[in-house]
DNA sequence: TGACGCGATAGACACCGTCTATGATGACAG
DNA sequence: CTGTCATCATAGACGGTGTCTATCGCGTCA
């Protein structure tokens, strides 16, 4: 049985004529009365009494049509929902974000995703890279602003903009009189993120650390870490984008001589059918954040 | 689109395996891949993420399944109650029986009816001859008892049993002392039953009545009739099987020297689909009043 | 690195839905 | 009562498409 033979049913039951109903299915009255035949003998049960005059439904077929209009409003449902969902800009897109770069980033680009792209339903969902990858692959998050590179055979990922890190200094702190620090300089006292942060790593390896840190402390959060070295414990490296939050902290901040930094990336499946949509996403931030790298601000 | 198809799309969305899918649906794996494909280029919507591993449902895909499973199980309950209906002795059996004969008739043939038709739901109408043939024409009613000749192009009919026609007398009439009672004796005093019903006619023809008649009392009912008679008010032809509600009113009930009566049929649409219901139940009826002619009582 | 599993692609085939032309039947008017 | 009209049914031809088998491409795992 097929969804056309439905809508025949329906449009005989409804014209009470064969040829009106064909016209009005678009099709010759012979075909109509065959197909409504071949349903009739498929379904065991007469549908309809004919005369040469009045065509009439049977008892039997006023108690099917319910189930056939059904039937074909649900499949009129998935095209009217499949108009919808065709835009790959428009709908739910579930975006991951490292914790370094969350609360700094989204405030900048909520504005220019919402006027790009109208139609896209921004979840953004923030997690450790390690979590973020998991969920991207187990297809909970449809991408992932990640600080790492990370490209595997399922995976794919494009560079959105470069991130260059800060020193961040207490105000009393001996190098917080220099006008740039070298990285070296501040493995002495520094300290760092908890594991997991994928800014931990980058940080003492611009710093020179190549095998175990010794440090004892480790903040569970970059705003931590901001309050660790506003009250004298130590120095560390920050991201660009948190040099608003570290002033707001009481940090010192200042370049660094070989400018270490990171780039931020944009992560999907490799067979992720909404590239139009990660492609689109990617390029409002990477707009956003043109220019930031050399200018250091936003 | 078809309800194949979306078969097909709750198979793979189950399954997460075309493969497996296929084998579901009973067709080879590269027939569900085109058709997937197909519906995904129908509905311009990607269904599925696929990777030489997984196949995952899209989020548009979640969206759509609810209907696209909705729309087939419709098409199921229809399979399912068109299986229901697929037994002509089976469902709602309109059938219309005219006044004379419903209350002294059906009484009968309940029993046997359920007993033989267990499936068939009788639902009797009483009204008379005109109307019962109007609501016949209007596919109001699937057949009709009657005691009228009544074929057409439109209408059918076959005879299910005769019924004689006794001469009704109070006891006090001069004719309540014969054993057989000549019918145009009956015409110098006879009551008739109100206009519409065949047997005021058939009663007036049998007493040799070729023109109008002139008398006053017309009962709209035969138990209307037979109290008059009992009241002394004249006589009258009664159908044999209303003999007993005649004999409770306290009628001296006579046979006819001519043996006038008439015969009951069962009429239905020439074209009525469900000719083998009509046939049954008019078999069911004629078994049931087989030799009451001849016997004079059931 | 070779074997295996999975989905995609290609080409052949058969079914069936569709058409036009025509038949059968009943209604209606002259 | 007979020709005409309208209606649904039937017949035969054609084309689209759903299905198959065979094969490819790709990724995984031992």
């Amino acid at each position: 049985m097929n969804l056309r033979d439905l809508r025949y049913l329906l449009a005989v039951a409804e014209h009470g004529h064969f040829g009106r109903a064909a016209r009005a299915c678009g099709i010759s009255q012979p075909t109509l009365s065959v197909q409504i035949r071949k349903l009739e003998e498929l379904l065991g049960v007469a549908l309809f009494e004919r005369t040469s005059k009045t065509v009439v439904p049977t008892s039997s077929c006023e108690r099917l049509v319910g189930h056939a209009r059904a039937a074909v409003a649900e499949a009129e449902a998935i095209f009217a929902v499949a108009r919808d969902l065709r835009d790959p800009l428009a709908g739910r897109f579930r975006l991951g974000i490292i914790p370094t770069l969350a609360p700094h980033l989204l405030p900048l680009i909520f504005a220019p995703l919402r006027q790009a792209l109208p139609a896209l339903d921004l979840e953004p969902w923030e997690d450790q890279t390690v979590a973020l990858l998991e969920r991207l692959r187990a297809h909970e998050l449809d991408a992932a602003l990640l600080a790492t590179e990370m490209d595997g055979p399922d995976l794919a990922s494009q560079p959105l903009f470069a991130e260059p890190f800060l020193a961040a200094l207490p105000p009393e702190h001996p190098l917080a009189g220099r006008d740039v620090v070298a990285e070296v300089e501040l493995a002495r006292d520094i300290l760092v993120l908890a594991d997991g942060h994928c800014l931990r790593e980058q940080a003492l390896a611009a710093c020179g650390y190549n095998g175990a840190f010794g440090g004892a402390l480790r903040a569970a959060s970059l705003a931590t870490l901001l309050n660790m070295v506003a009250a004298g414990y130590g120095t560390t490296l920050i991201p660009g984008l948190a040099a608003g939050a570290a002033q707001d902290a009481g940090i010192v901040l200042r370049p660094l001589a070989a400018r270490a930094g990171r780039t931020v990336r944009i992560a999907w499946r490799a067979h992720f059918p909404r590239r139009a949509a990660v492609q689109a996403v990617g390029e409002v931030i990477a707009t956003r954040l043109r220019g930031f790298a050399a200018a250091g601000t936003v």
